[in-house]
DNA sequence: GGGCCCGACTACAACGTTTTCGTAAAAAGA
DNA sequence: TCTTTTTACGAAAACGTTGTAGTCGGGCCC
């Protein structure tokens, strides 16, 4: 535990703890020899102030959270490097909570974060989040709240997101211009926001060509991966199975392959494939996967802009402050 | 700001502030009846302890520092929740710092972590730190150090690993009884003793086998994206190009098979590879991609369960207890 | 020379917990 | 009945910083 502190610093001096706090913040009350002798002192024994002592007196921690759902994932992942970054920048720290798609958990950890650990929260909705008291909660306490990518609508709370909507229409224009006629769409959670923009991105890019729309094309998919495995299989191995599949995040999008694999379908002959993804390795899969990538780093940088602004500025910011970022079809051999 | 404290539970109870301490920490002194009162209100008035206070008093903050030097890498998310898990578990915070790969941000991490910030830290090297002076001082304040995958062996603190040594023998040995005449290696910083164990592994493969060993053929790649393609397209491109290749980390092999399809190498005809690496996609890759795959989920686990032994145990704890994880080969299409 | 300001400090009270040391009353022991 | 122990609590001092409110000597003005 560390141990040299100010009274030390101050009785080596021979000044009073007071100075040796506003020399080392460098405030104009103190004289340059004075701030010099602290300063010498300081990093020669290696003083680090106790941040504790210092969130306990200032109320305000230097520190935010992030609450993703997994970060086993390229887009959280790359979210978590851009929110890091711009931490480092601003000399915050962040503290990381896994909801691993539980709402209890995430509950659990929003109403922990109500403590004043945090001086504000980074958070994309689990998959099964319906009960939002915890989040209004902080709010409440004062405690800034940014969404990002998942987000939660019925909340005044500033937001980073791609456009989901338009993504979702150009998915399915796209595989409909390479020729599909019966196209799914891989859902998850509907109790998501984003789940029911990239849904009716794909009802309205049927409907904009003319498409049925077939609600047996639909699949709602869950967190078991064994599970969705069965129905993506039962959906292609059905006598009128789709001709392309729009899986709505990149996992889904994997499991396809494994299945057409298995039942050996040929994508893209059999069936076209496009879905959420950034994945690195897209273009060197077999096929190479046409992809809709979202911007993730950026989505980081960005939620994380938005938090400190609200963190850093006196004035009222407006409550909510939206950035929409666009995601980036990549066409590949996958639907071609 | 979080603004119900004990003072008010206390006020409103008609106890003292040490009672209501006491009572919510289900002290022995404390009546029954009591600590029923204080639960209750404490639970009305949705009370959360200070965090800030309570570490300042009692000189442990129930936060634990993961830093390593990327996160968008399959190998490190999963290491993450694998930690994530384990401290949740307990109870404990996770503060994560990147480093980028960049030592100096190493060291300024490290450093501000000599402020007790956290009870411990679980790290990864970046792959250019030499100076290891702002770990030992970690160590020096007592903050309980353990490292994981990129370890550092000059210092005594527990380590979890993998079999590096082996498996680099391992990937040799495949890929000379695949057939591979001329085998190279692609390796990272040297300043890592992962890297030196899968080169001795690599080297002493060679020489089981009586292939001769050319220094040629061991390229020692950087951080720059750019340079190592340039060098991978430099090594595939020469007349006397490998006819296998050894990738020491994922990204290279990747980069290997962007090289050969611009390059019209087939793999594995032309070239067979074989990677670490922990992607998802790496059974549908084109061809799918050989690995040596770690169990990254649990090292993470491992490494904070192994934290959290030292940070409870009140009896001392034999300086080192590494951990070795084995590693998995496994084999696809890219080395048949 | 008395009042005033000013530069450069110091003293002390916070911040919200936990913990040490008491202590009154009740229970137990003699 | 009188001491001793136990039970259940309270007062106050920490923890290390920071902010507020002085203090004190000296220079300046009139």
């Amino acid at each position: 535990m560390n141990t040299v502190n100010l009274k030390q610093l101050a009785k080596e001096l021979n000044v009073s703890v007071s100075t040796v706090s506003r020399a080392l913040r460098d405030s104009w009350e103190i004289s340059t020899p004075t701030k010099q002798r602290v300063f010498e002192l300081a990093k020669k024994m290696n003083f680090q102030p106790n941040p504790y002592a210092s969130s306990l007196r200032k109320h305000r921690s230097r520190t935010i959270a992030v609450v993703i759902p997994e970060v086993a994932n390229n887009f959280f992942a790359l979210a978590i490097k851009g929110i890091e970054t711009i931490a480092r920048e601003k000399g915050y720290h962040v503290l990381i909570y896994l909801t691993n798609e539980d709402a209890g958990e995430e509950m659990s950890v929003a109403t922990s974060l109500q403590s004043g650990r945090v001086d504000g929260v980074i958070l994309s909705l689990s998959g099964h989040t319906t009960d939002i008291r915890h989040l209004v909660e902080l709010q409440q306490r004062n405690i800034p709240l940014v969404f990002f990518d998942r987000v939660c609508d019925s909340i005044g709370a500033p937001r980073v997101v791609t456009n989901d909507y338009e993504s979702g229409f150009v998915a399915t224009e796209h595989l409909i211009r390479a020729g599909c006629r019966r196209i799914a769409h891989l859902a998850i959670s509907m109790e998501l926001s984003i789940s029911h923009k990239r849904m009716k991105g794909y009802t309205d890019g049927l409907r904009r060509y003319d498409q049925p729309f077939d609600d047996g094309m639909v699949v709602h998919c869950e967190d078991s991966d064994e599970e969705n495995y069965k129905k993506i299989r039962a959906l292609l191995s059905s006598p009128d199975r789709p001709d392309g599949i729009f899986a709505s995040v990149e996992k889904l999008a994997v499991q396809v392959y494994h299945v057409c694999r298995e039942l050996g379908l040929d994508i893209p002959r059999d069936v076209k494939v496009i879905g959420f993804s950034n994945l690195v390795t897209a273009s060197l899969l077999n096929p190479a996967l046409t992809t809709i990538s979202q911007p993730a780093y950026d989505m980081g940088k960005e939620a994380a802009t938005i938090l400190f602004r609200r963190l850093e500025k006196k004035y009222i910011l407006p409550p909510e402050d939206s950035v929409i970022l666009p995601a980036k079809l990549e066409v590949r051999s996958s639907t071609i």
